[in-house]
DNA sequence: ATTCCAAATATTTTCGAAAATATTTATTGC
DNA sequence: GCAATAAATATTTTCGAAAATATTTGGAAT
């Protein structure tokens, strides 16, 4: 692995968890100091990340941690909503035994990971195991821009999940793990309109909650008393 | 302008216009006496253009252009329809004015460069008007996300029209030229259905163009023709 | 006190060379 | 001849410093 993508996984993990708060200037001598390498490959890095979005860019003034605001949460759920329909629609036309078993694999995985306290309850391998859930339910849509659209507006999502994960209560984890078991169900029973139905209702239900947190502060409070 | 940027659009250009053809590597020391510059700023558009999925790029083994193919560009153009027509309906319901008089001036522009021939007739500045015209369309539709989704797309869809266009006829310019009239005006019109079924059939049309023309060619050898 | 300007400082951008890695060529042993 | 290995070459990646640009500081004039 080049020093490049360690700086990539790097800034991009700080970032989503929030260590990096939205609006922070990404200076290149702090960051060297602080990941331990030179200008390049964190140039490199931050190049990237500011094609997906998760760092602006301007012109001979340097990079800062891209802020977040509710109305880019709601567009980017609504984009969710409808490009992963279409997605789960296409897959469960298209799906074969094998993405059938992906989905029953990954549910069992999530949902292990859902149910655990104290040392073995950790946050990234939840989100992890989640990302990979709801990649398995759409994989079988045969469309590359489609997955990469939906890797895009998960990972801009995600950002605003992380803060809400960390103060998640244990109760609120069941509701979820019995909306996944119940969105897996419809899809692997071939129930397009309900599998679908259960998506959107799922992303509304999330973005609502999230609504509710960042509403009462700024983005970038919430994000950063998280790090 | 950074040298960066004069790169980036500089490799763009050649990439698309396929004066680089697919495939091609694209090694720092070609680049460097081909642009005229170092390697850092070059490193930086091949990277930019890596995220856009223009290049390849393989950890220690260099980039090059990324290769054409018929699944790609029939991927890329379903989910266009897809993503275009959500939007021209937003755009449909949520315009104002300002958003009308954009359209009517895009395709005005557009038609007038669609009907010159001889020393007037650059297609790149006909390119930037079909690009204009068709992001008039949508940019009423207030999500960010859609339309940054819309210009990936735009991009790589371009890079097939572009040896259609080159080879082009007169005539048919003037179907295309009826097609964005009618696409404008049932827009203007507020008659949703009745412009998403215009679009998508625009789309289609060109799609199966496209294949025709791709068809008996491999696609590298299509593109380095019209270098 | 405030505005303007210049000097000083900080930061980004670029270069050129060194280090790390990959690829090709040459050589040896069979 | 052919495979395996080593040397030579080519290429990418990274660094450290120089150049270019932005920002801050300090002081002078009004």
């Amino acid at each position: 692995m080049t020093l490049a993508e360690k700086a990539y996984d790097a800034l991009r993990h700080d970032i989503i968890r929030g260590e990096l708060p939205p609006g922070r200037p990404l200076r290149l001598s702090d960051l060297s100091e602080r990941y331990d390498m030179g200008f390049s490959p964190l140039r490199e890095a931050l190049n990237r990340l500011h094609a997906e979005r998760l760092v602006t860019a301007e012109s001979l003034r340097g990079f800062r941690v891209a802020p977040l605001s509710i109305d880019e949460l709601h567009d980017a759920v609504n984009v969710r909503i409808k490009i992963e329909s279409d997605a789960l629609r296409a897959s469960i036309r298209l799906g074969d035994d094998d993405w059938a078993a992906g989905i029953v694999s990954a549910l069992y995985a999530l949902n292990l990971q859902v149910g655990r306290t104290g040392p073995d309850a950790d946050i990234w391998t939840l989100e992890a195991r989640h990302y990979a859930f709801h990649r398995a339910l759409l994989t079988a849509c045969n469309s590359p821009w489609t997955l990469e659209f939906f890797e895009r507006l998960y990972a801009a999502t995600e950002r605003y999940r992380i803060p809400v994960l960390l103060a998640s209560t244990h109760s609120a984890g069941r509701d979820v793990q019995a909306e996944h078991g119940a969105l897996a169900e419809a899809t692997l029973a071939r129930d397009a309109d309900k599998a679908t139905a259960l998506l959107e209702a799922h992303y509304r239900k999330t973005a609502s909650h999230l609504t509710t947190v960042f509403g009462t502060k700024r983005p970038d409070e919430v994000t950063a008393a998280a790090g």
